[in-house]
RNA sequence: GCGACCGUAGCUCAGCUGGUUAGAGCGCUGGUUUGUGGUACCAGAGGUCGCGGGUUCAAAACCCGUCGGUCGCCCCA
């Protein structure tokens, strides 16, 4: 057991309800943001290492100590990407995307970044992402906000989930900031915690969210941002805040909220929750309208957010586990070829999901059967093949028929009413399959 | 990079202060039911006790190292 093949550390394998969460959070995305027109976008799961070290800032630790870099054979160094913003602007600058005007976009994937694992941190983990590319107005924080917000109750956490927002500032009013701040915590340096003396030089708006009980006091008295702000960025944000109180949006300001990374600006937000352990952040972004610009290209301000899958499929209510419709069992060989076309039609014609069962004996069929989630079974052995019949059990209700193979318009038809009733959340009683057979059966020879 | 805890069957775990052939539940295989599941009963297969070394008459249990996992710090989705 100890030669077993191992997995790279902080990776996952999911599947059946792990997978079922994974694949869940994907779908209501997917669903949600279309809602908004925000469109797909796709880009490479790697880039120069450029790409990142340039836009994320040198001194932040994702860059410094967390990116998954390696040289490929030709000697380029290339970073398995950390995040999907830098990726999207290097691609709308590569490709010339200023030419649709205001974009935008939504993407899925994995991210790396190489870190020691933990609750709701993985080294290979999976995002949401949800960017304004080209807008400048505030009008773009609140839809992408909404968004967001929306996300969050699609998917039935948003009672464990709170919106905290924050201003940044423009770049004046975040350099007075910063400024007023270094001044303040460097003359209580020796009162600060040792990891708080080390942010003082990398990043010191970094100290407002230190765990540290003795650096909290400090902080609770420290600059705070909006006796910094511009009279723009001040508008800014009114206008932002007015903008969800409009929208519906709720949210909590929390003036010691900062971004890790180096390229935002104005707003700053996270969708945090208190069920996760260490790692509440749920949804998180805000405002970056100087990195396009500072890669190189035009002046384009943007907003954009990225979400955890793994950290929201935690959070969730756990989704009906998958299944198919119809488990057909044949009892012999022959059985199996007439059976093919049957299901195929099925498959085909009446959108059934199929599972075949042929291994085994008939009790071990008959138990996988029950475990796919089918509702009906069809079974045709050496009996049923003289006169071209089937059974068709109900594995739920237990009842079963023999009845003709062409009848098995029958057994889609059922299939497709129960469907119907689910979707509909319509709950009128659809009876077993032998007497919903019988009733329809009579209604067609009148 | 730092710290704490954990590592026994496919899975979840029990195994008291070291004492003979290492257990349970679930799952798996077969049977009660020669072609019928989801409930029940019976039987069976399955374990280098993570790995290496040490202490001891005796180690799954104690010590050291090592690898792996989990959670926390840092940082972040």
């Amino acid at each position: 057991m100890s030669n077993k093949p191992s997995a790279i550390r902080g990776t996952n394998d999911f599947i059946a309800e792990e997978a079922a969460r994974f694949d869940h959070v994907v779908d209501t995305f997917a669903r949600v943001r279309r809602l908004y027109g925000f469109r797909s976008v796709h880009i490479p799961v790697f880039e120069h290492t450029g790409v990142f070290a340039r836009s994320l800032g040198e001194t932040t630790d994702v860059v410094s100590k967390e990116m998954y870099t390696f040289e490929d054979r030709s000697g380029d160094s290339v970073t398995l990407r950390p995040e999907f913003t830098a990726g999207i602007s290097r691609a709308y600058l590569s490709n010339g995307w200023q030419q649709h005007g205001v974009m935008k976009l939504a993407a899925t994937g994995p991210c790396f970044r190489y870190e020691r694992p933990q609750k709701g941190r993985f080294r290979q983990f999976h995002q949401l992402d949800a960017e304004i590319i080209g807008s400048a107005g505030p009008d773009s924080d609140v839809e992408l906000l909404a968004l967001g917000q929306h996300l969050i109750e699609e998917l039935g956490v948003a009672g464990n989930v709170t919106l905290q927002l924050n201003t940044l500032g423009d770049p004046e009013s975040r350099s007075a900031w910063q400024a007023a701040l270094l001044a303040y915590f460097n003359g209580h340096r020796d009162s600060l915690g040792e990891d708080s003396q080390r942010r003082l030089d990398a990043n010191p708006l970094r100290i407002l969210d230190s765990k540290n009980e003795g650096d909290r006091a400090l902080v609770a008295d420290a600059p705070v941002i909006d006796d910094f702000l511009t009279a723009e960025a001040a508008a800014f944000f009114a206008a932002l805040t007015s903008g969800l109180d409009a929208a519906g949006v709720a949210w909590t300001r929390n003036p010691r909220l900062v971004r890790g990374l180096d390229y935002y600006r104005h707003t700053a937000f996270e969708f945090v929750t208190d069920a996760l352990g260490a790692q509440g952040t749920v949804l998180a972004g805000g405002r970056y309208d100087g990195l396009i610009e500072a890669m190189g290209g035009p002046h384009t301000p943007a907003v954009g957010w990225a979400a955890g899958i793994e950290r929201l499929a935690m959070l969730i209510d756990a989704p009906a586990p998958e299944g198919v419709d119809l488990a057909f069992i044949p009892m012999d060989d022959a059985a199996s070829a007439r059976g093919a076309r049957l299901v195929a039609a099925l498959r085909k014609g009446g959108g059934v999901a199929v599972e075949t069962f042929a291994a085994g004996n008939m009790k071990k069929r008959m138990t996988r059967a029950s475990a796919s989630g089918a509702r009906l079974a069809i079974i045709i052995g050496a009996d049923e093949m003289r006169d071209d019949t089937m059974q068709v059990k109900d594995l739920v209700a237990g009842e079963q028929v023999r009845i003709p193979q062409a009848e098995a318009g029958f057994v889609g038809g059922y299939l497709a009413e129960l469907r119907l009733v689910a979707l509909t959340g319509h709950d009128g009683d659809v009876p077993d399959f032998p007497a919903w057979r019988t009733r329809n059966l009579g209604g067609q020879a009148r």
